[in-house]
Formats: structure tokens, C-alpha cells, sequence
DNA sequence: ACTCTCGGGACTCCCCGTTAAT
DNA sequence: ATTAACGGGGAGTCCCGAGAGT
């Protein structure tokens, strides 16, 4: 066990450096040689730790789905209203998407055909989640009066996942987070009842 | 020009070829043989009319701006408000997306790495379109009062590449278009103004 | 077709190349690179005429086959009595092994696990086809009373891979087609007929 | 020296599996991973054990090569007329090869180019062996007169490695023990005296 | 002192986009 | 417009030692 010290160094070592470069380009598109060249491992040690390029890509995958695991938690047990809790937690969520490049490039690799479907394994998903949040929002009085909850979750998976991609893809503008908050303004401007807009004035941190 | 005719069958035949492949899988992904098998085009055929595998990633790409361009022009040629014709491009935007492989590919492959930067050129700008459109909108009342239409529009568009991206992706749900008209529903009745949205009730087919 | 003049040398060049290199060692043993060593082909023109390293000694294979079969068609056809036909025919059999590394390359891998055993189809068969002659032999007389063909089929058979595998590995002593007169010599003392002992003297060409 | 213990069982079970293993494959095809796998030995355990993978097969050729002495040894003692005992210890020795796998990978790598010739030494030369029994047998009148021991020598070694060789490769037909008993009935018919035949009649066990 | 985990690369086959010869 | 050839680079396997661990 404490025998692994130098081997967790060197896993670490290659999970990060592809992170970097499976962040740069598709799966395909990334030579295993980047990969190797760029943590500083050679093919022999690369290939003690994994069995292969495509179980690196799926073990990336692997830990970006628990991220967003110990995300969800973590938002649900700090007791906000629900409505509150998916503005907050999709604002972090995209946080994390721009600052750690574990979790960007984990969440790419997942819209990838890499591996079988099966072993990629169900990959979080957000549209159920914030249909949840929001139905029980409309429950608890926080949207308007004919509001539909579904509705609003998929236009917010849209967005989310639009701004996603157009953060990988064009690398500019106003950043994903504040992308993110635009667009929940905008949103709950028509949806969110006046007197939740009232006790949530301008404080999207 | 008989001789011409027979060129451009077989260059029609490489494009759409190289457009049902490059739908199914990244450019690198995909192999130059996929194509001339499809295509039922040799080696020495495709070479004489694409200088490359990259050249006609491009062609794609170019052929995608085109198209948006000639739906730009027709849009506005048609004289409705800006408002409304937002809505109804973006409409039909998706449902080309859905149906024309071609259209799909090319705007595939333009989110990818092919060729420099400069060799890709601009590409369609929806979100400077969507802005230009709202910004007018407001001036013409359409909007309510205190909205941003700049906000509005990078909200539209992360919502436009959302849905593009989880059609490629998941392939199953609501379907593009449907999502689009969802989103601009639930949009609307933020941001559009009393007298429009009475005017344009439910008609987004 | 004059085009595929070239081509045509080119294969050709890569069969004896590789007959040559198969002939020193196993399949698994043998490199490609070799064989395009040996036979100044590049990679990509080996690919071109052949899909794979296997399929190269599959055809090795076919080719040793087609040896087999000519070789019976000829000596079936010559009309000498069966025993006669046996005896010249493995004799002869025996020679193209010591003189031609393309036959000698093709039961040598044949004799491995190369391909799936549907790929090889069917070896050539000589236990049966010595059986069906010493059978016809001993209808005809001559044989002696009380020899069990097949047994002698069985037995000369044996020694005819035993001289193949020991002209394969040892590569000394009497040679190849020395040995299998002198197994002839001794087994037809004990099994032929009188008669056609007499009326093929001392005649083992 | 109960330290020795464990060490003694290691390099068995590597003894062992790597017999197993080259068994079913060539050196070259035979990866070491497998060996290891098999035994459940370590790399790190094995390289200490072996200082190579060839060093492993040399070690099992040797083993193979002190089983032949040892079997020869024991048939001399015995005591037996010299035809006898080539009848016996050639049977005695085919059924070894049918039943124990360490006899069998060892003589199948003896006939690989596994190390240099050298580190092979000297392989068991059962032809030369076969032949001294013969000659012996033929001064002691074992043999009809006329008959060549040398020839027959090398005829019976023929037999003997293609009947090893057809058992390796085709594992079906009559057993290579009831093949060599075949052999012998039909070569001893042409060579062997009346007188011997008389006492040795159908006994070979 | 002794295991054996971990790391090292050379080498495997082969697929790829591309060009030369025709 | 086609057949044929090119060679760089893809992932992965192999046998083996260096050096970390007990």
C-alpha cells in the first residue's frame, strides 16, 4: 500500500496529461503518444496502469460522473428551495467545467462513442434532474401559474449543454459562468414567481 | 461540357458521400476509404477533384455557410416583425439540421478542428443575427421593458447549439425542431411584449 | 492488363520473399518487416496486394496445395501400376520439397496454427490418398498375402512427415529424397508382392 | 532450507505451466504473460527464478533430455535382445509423449530455434541409438540377412518424429503409441528373422 | 537481503492519407 | 481516371531490468 506511492504519482500523472490533451481534441483525434509525451510516461509504465487508450478515456469518464455525484449531494443537503438549488448548482457545475480540466474533459469524452454504451454507463443526467427540481418548485409556489416544470428543464439542459460547446468551441465571450446566469435571468424573469424574484433580487454568485 | 456534366456527378456524389460519413462520426474518425466506398468513387477520382481529405471537410463547411446565408436572406427578404423572424429562422433552421445531411455534417465538421482556423473562415455568426434581430426588436417595442436583447440572444443561441448538440448526441427525445419552439415558448413570455405575444398566440408550427 | 504487369512482379516478389522468410522460422517468428526486408517491397505496397500478414501465408498455403494436386493429377495420369505410382510420386513429392521454398514454406505453415482451420480448408490428405493406392496395389497382386494396406499407408505416411520434420530441423545427413527411397527400399521388402519386386529391380529414380 | 521449500514449488509450478503452455504453441507464439498467468507467478518472482524466457526453455529442453537418458538407461538394464529392446523403448517412449505434457513441450521446443545451438547441445540422437541396436542385432542374426541396420535405423527415426509430429498436429487417427506398434509389425515383417518373429509373436505391449 | 511492483522501450501488425506511374 | 506504391504514425504486446518495498 505504501509501496503504491510512486505508481499513484505516475496514474495521476497520466489521467491529468490526458485530461489536457483529450480537452484539446476528440478522442480520436488524440494520439496515445500526446498523452505519453506530455505526462512524461513511457508506453511500458502507460500500459501497466491501463489496459488500454480507451479504458483511460472511460476511467476519465468515470470521474467526471462522480463529480457531478458529490455536486448533487452536496446541493441537496445544503436545504435551499429547489429553485434556488438548480440556479445554484448548475452555476457551479459550470464553474468547475471551466476551471478543472478533469471534469471538461471527462464531460466531452461522455459525448463521445467511446467504448460500448454500457460501459460509459449512464451518464448523469441533468434534464431528469432539473425536472425534478423544477416540478418541485411549481409545487412549492416558486413558478408562475402555468409554468410548465418539464418544459423549463429541457430549455435549461439546452442552454447548459449549448454553452458547453460553445465554450469548447469558440473560447471566448463572457465566459460560460456568466453565460450561465444570463441565461438563468432571462429564464426566470418569465418563470419564477414575483415573490421568489423578490427574495432573490440580484445575488447569483 | 458534356465532359463537365459527368465531373460534377461524380464531385455531388464525393460531397454527399463524405456528408452521410461525416454525420456519423468525427472527421478523424472517419476514413477517407468510407467515403469512396459510399461513393462508389476511386482514389484517383476523388484526388482530382478535392486535393485532400481536409479540402473536402471544407467544401462542407462551405456549403453549410451558404446555406445558412440563403436562409438569412430569405428571412429577412420576408418582411416580417424581427421578433417573428427570429423565431420562425431559427424554426427552420433546425428543421434543415434535421433533414438536409448535408446541412448537419457541415455544421458538424465546422465545430471541429479542421483545417486552420482561417481555412474554416467565420463562421455563421447567429449569435451577432440573433442580437442585430432583438436589438431591433426592442427599438420596434416588440420586447418589454429593461430586457437586454443582447442577453436575450446569447441566451437563444446557447439554446440553438444546446439542442444540436444533444440531437447529435442522445437522438431520442422531443426531436430539434419541437425543442426550439419549447424553448422560444417558455422565452417568450419573458421577454416579449403584451400586444406580441397576443398578436402571435400559438401559432409557432 | 499490361499494367498489372508490375503488379504482378510485385506479388510475386512478396510470395518468394516470404517463402524464403518462412522457411527459417515459425509464423509467429517471422516479421513482416523480413519479408519486406528480403523482398525490397515497402509497407504500403505489400498492404495494397495484401490485406494482412496472414493472409500472405494463406495464400503460401493455397499455393502448396495447388502443388499437391497437380503433382497427383500428373502421376495419376501416367498410368504406372498403384504401387509404382506411390512410390514415384512421394519420391518426387519429396524433391519439390527439397528444391522449391515456395512448396516448402507452404507445409510448413500449413503445418501450423495460422488462420482459422476453415481458412486452410482441407490439407492435402496423403494418408488417404497412400491408402486408396496400397489398396488398389493389393487388389492387384501386388501385394504379399496378409499386408494391411492401410497399416502401410499409416506407416509410410509417419515417415514421410518424419523426413520432412528432420530435413526441416537437423538439415543434415542423406537428404530428403535419399531417405525416402531407402524407407521405400526397406518397407517394399517386406510388403511387395514378388513379382513387382522382380520387375522393379533396383529402379528408384 | 524450508525456505528452499517454497522457492522449489515456485520454479515447479513455472516448470510446469510453461510446459502447458508451449504444449499448445510455438516459443515465439507463446507469450511469457501466459506462462505467468498459468502458474500465478509474478515477473518479478519469475525473473528470479529464470534469468530469461529462453532460459526457461532450455531448462525444459534439458529436462526432456535427461528423461530420454534416463528411459535408455533402463532398457539396456534390462537386459533384453537389442531388437526387443528397440521395440520396447521406442513404445516405451511414445507413450511417455502421450502422457506427460513436461516430455512433450520439451521435445516440441528441442525442434524450435529457441537459444543458440549451442545452449541446446547435443540433442538425444535416437537415430544413432536406433542404429547401434540394430547393428547389434544384426551381428546376434536378430535380422534376415541382407538387411541394412542403418538403413532401417533411419527409416525408424523418420517414423518415429512423424508420428510425434502428426500426433501435434492432427491429435486424431489411432494414438501415437498404436501407430508406432503399427510400424513396427509392418517393418518387422521385412526385417527382422523368422526365428524372432517366432518367439516375439504378437507381444508388443 | 530479497521480492516483485513498476517502469522502459523496441517492436508488432496494420491503417491511413497521399503521390507516382500509367 | 486508375492501379499501384509509399511511408509515417496508430494502438498495443513483448521481454526485461531498475529500484522501491519489506
Amino acid at each position: 500500500m505504501p509501496q503504491q506511492r510512486r505508481a499513484q504519482a505516475t496514474r495521476r500523472a497520466i489521467v491529468i496529461a490526458a485530461a489536457e490533451e483529450f480537452d484539446r481534441a476528440d478522442y480520436d483525434a488524440t494520439p496515445l503518444s500526446a498523452i505519453l509525451r506530455r505526462s512524461g510516461v513511457t508506453k511500458g509504465a502507460f500500459y501497466f496502469h491501463f489496459p488500454s487508450k480507451e479504458a483511460l478515456a472511460l476511467a476519465l469518464i468515470r470521474l467526471q460522473a462522480q463529480s457531478w455525484s458529490r455536486l448533487w449531494r452536496h446541493w441537496m443537503r445544503r436545504g435551499l428551495d429547489p429553485l434556488s438549488t438548480a440556479v445554484g448548482m448548475t452555476g457551479e457545475a459550470t464553474r468547475m467545467l471551466e476551471s478543472d480540466v478533469l471534469t471538461r474533459a471527462g464531460t466531452r469524452l461522455a459525448g463521445q462513442q467511446v467504448g460500448t454504451a454500457a460501459e460509459r454507463h449512464a451518464p448523469p443526467d441533468w434534464e431528469k434532474l432539473l425536472a425534478e427540481l423544477l416540478t418541485r418548485s411549481a409545487d412549492n409556489g416558486l413558478l408562475r401559474a402555468g409554468v410548465d416544470p418539464g418544459a423549463v428543464a429541457r430549455v435549461m439542459h439546452a442552454a447548459l449543454v449549448g454553452v458547453r460547446a460553445i465554450g469548447f468551441e469558440y473560447r471566448n465571450g463572457p465566459g460560460m459562468a456568466a453565460r450561465i446566469t444570463e441565461i438563468w435571468r432571462v429564464v426566470l424573469e418569465g418563470i419564477a414567481s414575483a415573490e421568489w424574484l423578490s427574495n432573490n433580487d440580484r445575488s447569483r454568485p
